[in-house]
DNA sequence: CTGCACCCCTGTAGGC
DNA sequence: TGCCTACAGGGGTGCA
């Protein structure tokens, strides 16, 4: 489940079920899972077995699991990364990359079906991981300052949608919500992002939050089985959408017809009407 | 600093 | 039925 509020439905479902149990036993059935673990799997599992998760922690797709020992579980869901809980006689299903089981209760699962998401242990890294250290903060933690985040916004001398994607100008945005707030806004994601005025980037800025704690609301979105909380159940933000995957559909403020345009070798869509293409530099 | 190409993977949908 | 392509909500890297 790939962007904040899907990452923030998850996180809420591992507080719940994993944090102040201690690890009995870490399976890692996919090596792939933790390439990001320098030191292999087998470390990996041992860093963790016999500690307990103390917390669950999240900076915009990034979770991270602080542990009784210091260290913390870092998690990237990717495109199709899944936390699970599940009771131990479970079928495996052909997607489990990691398994943690406990001394009693249901297990924890990692599932991954195309393998882009992965867990790592951070050395130390409970209050904040150092390879997380480069993202910038998002909107929903108690350091985030939307000034500076604006400031970063409209120095980036690139497309206002590329800008919102960028991780280090504010982290947790992705493809949907990315458009979501742009229309919104009412901005084409092709404007430049150094040409917005003040007030404007604090509008996009606002309208990100909104849709984001919306969603957040909603559990997220999940147009298909991939998209589910720890216990596999589906959000319901796919229903407030207004543009993503709306092609051809009429535009909820003015009827006009959702286009589609590829961009970043994405998909990009937006209300021809309320989202003029910008001409020029702006 | 920036854009861009390309990489990592699996699965599905649609055209032929 | 098969085969092919395009596409899918992620990030990372190297290069110009």
């Amino acid at each position: 489940m790939p962007e904040l509020p899907e990452v923030e439905t998850v996180r809420r479902g591992l507080r719940e079920w994993a944090v102040g149990r201690r690890l009995s036993g870490v399976d890692v059935h996919h090596p792939r899972a933790v390439r990001r673990h320098a030191a292999g799997p087998e470390d990996f599992a041992a860093a963790l077995v016999g500690r307990t998760f103390t917390e669950v922690r999240r900076r915009g797709k990034y979770l991270w699991l602080p542990l009784d020992s210091g260290d913390a579980m870092i998690g990237h869901l990717g495109m199709s990364g899944q936390f699970r809980v599940l009771p131990e006689e479970a079928p495996d299903g052909p997607h489990l990359r990691v398994r943690f089981r406990f001394a009693e209760g249901p297990q924890l699962r990692f599932l991954d079906q195309r393998t882009f998401g992965g867990l790592a242990v951070s050395r130390g890294g409970a209050d904040l991981p150092a390879e997380i250290a480069h993202i910038a903060p998002d909107p929903f933690e108690p350091g985030f300052d939307a000034d500076r985040c604006v400031a970063a916004l409209r120095r980036r001398r690139t497309e206002v949608k590329r800008a919102l994607l960028d991780q280090t100008v504010v982290s947790g945005v992705g493809n949907i919500y990315a458009d979501e707030a742009l229309w919104r806004a009412g901005l084409h994601g092709a404007r430049p992002a150094d040409a917005l005025t003040g007030p404007a980037a604090h509008r996009l800025l606002g309208h990100v939050v909104d849709v984001l704690g919306e969603a957040i609301a909603q559990g997220g979105t999940s147009f298909d089985a991939l998209y589910v909380d720890v216990n596999g159940e589906s959000g319901y933000f796919d229903r407030a959408l207004h543009v993503y995957g709306r092609e051809g559909a009429p535009c909820d403020r003015c009827g006009a017809s959702i286009r589609r345009e590829s961009f970043m070798n994405r998909s990009s869509f937006s209300c021809p009407r309320c989202q003029p293409r910008p001409r020029g530099r702006g």
